[in-house]
Parts: structure tokens; C-alpha cells; sequence
DNA sequence: GCATCAAATTGACCGGAGTCGTTTTTTATT
DNA sequence: AATAAAAAACGACTCCGGTCAATTTGATGC
């Protein structure tokens, strides 16, 4: 792991061998594949660590008395800077951790369930303050600002948002199109010229 | 393409290799590399073909007069059968779709627009209906809808949701909390213990 | 028919992930 | 200390995606 951490964050996942992760842990090439399944794992693994470590920084930032969209925002935008700090390093873990293979189920689910934590504490909160209904379930709630946050990763990557801002942008956007539900309010609706 | 939807379809596309593709093709294994760039271009192309069709037939299935929930379970799940007829074959796909490559970008684009072809039109005759608002554009609605299956697809590769109809229901409740929105309505609001 | 050049084709080759039979180290037993 | 058995470490090897220099094909001009 030690050895992960430094050459990942050298030459990023993809330039670092098998080889040379075993090298430079001073061990033979086969001992790593007693103790990780596959080269992602390896990945996974890192990330593991890495995530708790940052979401413990994010969760010191959160102020109790910001509103929901803004939390959301600080949590997803700092997510977001770490995983495109190294694009092709993001690459492989977001796939890694929506489309999981069989083997790595276990651990993106690990990931996943941190990530949940953090979602319900605020989402809690908020419903408390009267920001969210309370007749929906914590997962589906995660699933909705989750899945928004999906999309505008993967506009980001197929290069539909450009910059950061472009998405901190969209990702307020459409928070507040979540919250208010895009079915027209009664008032509105029938204007069809 | 021919020997591709063959052998994809007779042993999978990881149980695939290019040697094969190309024996199958009665070409060299370089030939290939000149019209693809990769083997998983070829994945793309093979699906920009099939998904061209997929959509075709369910535009046929869709009924004009039924409710804007209604239209977008068929077409997801439409989708979701499609892409897990084959696990493995779908995870490839949707990673290189949601997290392209930079070499893959046009392709995986093509195929969206493909999508958002069918969304916008849709969504026209919906928020024709009064059944949309009209305030939010084309591009953010297909996120919302498209993020909300992205998440369920998810939750289905890593097992928290298990069978086909578990995703529907998922699907079902979650675009119906899209529309009403997450927010309380005013009068449910600060009914805390 | 022949020479020339561009385009297309090819398969030997390369690098890296992952496997497996062998060897070394550790632990348990007398 | 000697021996046996279990566990850990190892790196040569296999397999496959992708590359590239060499060769074949085909078109054009004389």
C-alpha cells in the first residue's frame, strides 16, 4: 500500500506496473497477488483509505447551518477535485465503483456505504430544518443527489462540461430542480401558446 | 462488424479476443487496427448499431397518450434489458459510455445522442401536457431522468438491487419523487417531533 | 507491358496483467 | 536439534491488446 501511494501518486495508476509496485515494496510480483485479487483492487484499496481521510476533512467543513443545496455542493465539489485531480486515475475508480466487477463488489460497496454515512447525517439535518421531505427514504434521497452528481461527472469526462465552474454550475442547477420537482406548480401550468 | 456480432454474441466480448475477431474476419490482426482503434471502439461501433435499432422499436412500443412515467419505464427498462442481457458485456459498455476515454469521446457522444434524441421528444409532448415544467432546459431534464437510471443500473451491478423488478420499482418511485420534487410541500413542513 | 508510388495488409514483436509450480520461510512437534 | 507440515514468497511463463517495419496490392502514367 505504501508503495501504491507513492508511485500512483508519482506516475498515476495507469504508468504504474506490477513490476514496479513489486519492486518497490521489495517483494516478488506474485507475493502482491496473495494479498490483492487484481491490479484495481489495489486501487480500490487506496482509495479506501484516501476517501476516509477526505471525507473526514469535508464533514469538519460542513457547517450545521448551510443550506442543503450548499452542503451537497461542498461535499460533491470536493469529491469531485479529487477525483479529477489525475483524470485517468478518477476514470478508473468511478468506473470501478458504479460498475463494479463481481470480485470488487465488497469493496465499492465499502466506499459506497461512506459516502452514505456522510448523506444521511445531512440529509437528516435537513429534514429536520424542514429543507426535505420526510416520506422518502434516506437511500433514494442519496440515489437522487447521488445520480445528479453521476451525470455531471460523466458530462465532465465525455467533455459536455468543460471546467469546473461549468459544473459547480450544473450541479446547483439541477439541486434546485431536485427540490422543487419538475412537474410544472399548478399555477403554471397549460401556458402552451 | 459481422465476425464482432457473431463472436460478441456467441461467447461474450471479454471471451473475445482480436486474434479470433480477425480469423473470423479473414484478415491480419493489424488490418483491424486500421479501421478501429481499440477493441473496445469496436464495442462502440457494434452498439451505435444495435442501439440505433433497440430505439427504433421502442419509439414503435411508445404510446403517445401515456403518462411521462410510463414512457420513461419502457424506455429504461427497454435500456436496462438490453444492457444486461449480457453483465459483463453491459458493464463494458456503460463504463466507456459514462467515463470515456478521450479516443472514445465522439463515439460514447453519438450514442447519447442517440438518447437525447428520444428524451427531447418526449419531454416536448410532456411538457405539452402540462405534465413538465417548461423552465428547465431539454439537456437538464435528460439529466435528471438519465441519472436516476445511471443509480438504479448502479445499484444493480453491485447487488443492491437484484432482479429486474427491483429496478423498475426503484426506477418508478424515483422518477415520481423527480417530479413532485424533494422538497416538503408547504403545508407537511415542520411537523418535527 | 513496365515503372512508380500510395494505400492497404500483415504477423512478428512488445509490454504488462495475471497464473502457477517451485522454493524458501515459518510454525508445530517430538 | 531434527523433522515434518503449513504458509508465504517468488519469478518464469502465458495470454492478449496494441504497434510497426516490411510486404503486398492496386492505381496511374508512359
Amino acid at each position: 500500500m505504501e508503495a501504491a501511494i507513492t508511485l500512483f501518486g508519482e506516475r498515476g495508476y495507469e504508468n504504474t506496473t506490477i513490476a514496479a509496485l513489486a519492486e518497490a515494496a521489495g517483494v516478488g510480483k506474485g507475493t502482491i497477488y496473495s494479498y490483492f485479487r487484481s491490479k484495481n483492487e489495489i486501487l480500490l484499496a487506496f482509495c479506501e483509505e484516501e476517501l476516509a481521510y477526505i471525507h473526514e476533512e469535508i464533514r469538519r467543513k460542513l457547517t450545521p447551518e448551510a443550506s442543503l443545496q450548499d452542503k451537497m455542493l461542498l461535499l460533491f465539489m470536493s469529491e469531485f477535485n479529487y477525483v479529477t485531480k489525475n483524470k485517468e486515475f478518477g476514470r478508473t475508480l468511478m468506473r470501478e465503483m458504479m460498475f463494479p466487477r463481481e470480485l470488487m463488489v465488497q469493496h465499492s460497496r465499502k466506499i459506497e456505504d461512506q459516502f452514505i454515512g456522510m448523506f444521511v447525517r445531512i440529509f437528516k439535518e435537513a429534514q429536520e430544518q424542514g429543507q426535505l421531505r420526510r416520506d422518502v427514504e434516506m437511500i433514494m434521497l442519496c440515489g437522487h443527489f447521488y445520480g445528479i452528481y453521476m451525470i455531471a461527472l460523466s458530462a465532465w469526462y465525455s467533455g459536455r462540461l468543460q471546467s469546473e465552474d461549468d459544473v459547480r454550475e450544473s450541479l446547483k442547477m439541477m439541486f434546485e430542480q431536485a427540490l422543487t420537482g419538475l412537474m410544472p406548480k399548478d399555477g403554471q401550468r397549460h401556458e402552451s401558446a
